[in-house]
DNA sequence: TATTGTTATACTCTATAACTATA
DNA sequence: TATAGTTATAGAGTATAACAATA
């Protein structure tokens, strides 16, 4: 006899994620962003990073996209490039107060929008998803 | 003084769920199919539909994104569209023989992926996951 | 030669608007 | 007029490959 099938853990999620983020997406367009805009606003903001290509990293993107996004937001008075004295090749990427206002908007439209997604879930049960959901991307990250 | 914060958990959901899809849709492509792809040939299998309205609300997409993916499903002999007799607006979308067999190879590697995913985690934490994570969709789909 | 970043190009998924065919 | 679906078009996000500048 087979197991008794569940819905796959993987599809539970996807559905979640797919829901969450698309909400989250609007939330932050409505806000004046975007989801990659965000991220990269909030890695600048709270990580010291040495030059884009730690920044790509840590936002999750290849080098050339952070570019293209980077190019807009520079486009957009965001951030401004500059090359490092010593070495050249390197550029520190820095916001500029619209950057820093736009960080701050979207900063609250996200912990509204975190709120909202919370509602009825205490530390307890946050604690216990953070704790499964650290679990799954290790056991993605193990493979790579 | 402010709460003790903590990471937003539609972050650590966000970047849980990145990750996941992301190796999702490797295994799917390295299945020879794609997210789309798997979700319609799932809801198809799965669900008894009666248009493509029907199917494209299923999969979360929008008619003509579903129709862009049915024609290039359909070029590429994965399904067959047939009007109904009674009512010709209507198209009824069935699976080809090679549409099952992706069907089946799709699920054996969603199947596999999923297995790694939860590695590690027993039965009841998979309920406690599901659980929470049925509330944050219910916590998004209440704004709606 | 290796590293940092950019440019050029293209792909996937998605969407809206206008349209055809049918009811 | 309303409904089912398609076509045309576009936009966002991502990627790879080739390149320039620097070390």
């Amino acid at each position: 006899m087979p197991p008794p099938a569940r819905t796959p853990i993987g599809l539970v999620l996807a559905r979640t994620a797919r829901t969450a983020s698309r909400a989250f997406d609007e939330a932050l367009v409505a806000a004046g962003g975007s989801l990659p805009v965000w991220l990269i606003l909030l890695t600048l903001q709270t990580r010291q990073l040495g030059n884009q290509r730690e920044l790509a990293e840590a936002v999750g993107i290849r080098g050339a996209t952070l570019t293209h996004h980077l190019n807009a937001m520079e486009a957009g008075g965001l951030v401004t490039r500059r090359r490092d004295a010593a070495n050249r090749r390197i550029q520190h990427v820095e916001l500029t107060p619209a950057g820093e206002a736009l960080f701050r908007q979207l900063a609250g439209a996200a912990l509204a929008f975190d709120q909202r997604l919370r509602a009825g879930l205490d530390d307890r049960d946050l604690d216990v998803l953070e704790g499964i959901l650290g679990r799954l991307h290790a056991n993605i990250a193990d493979g790579q």
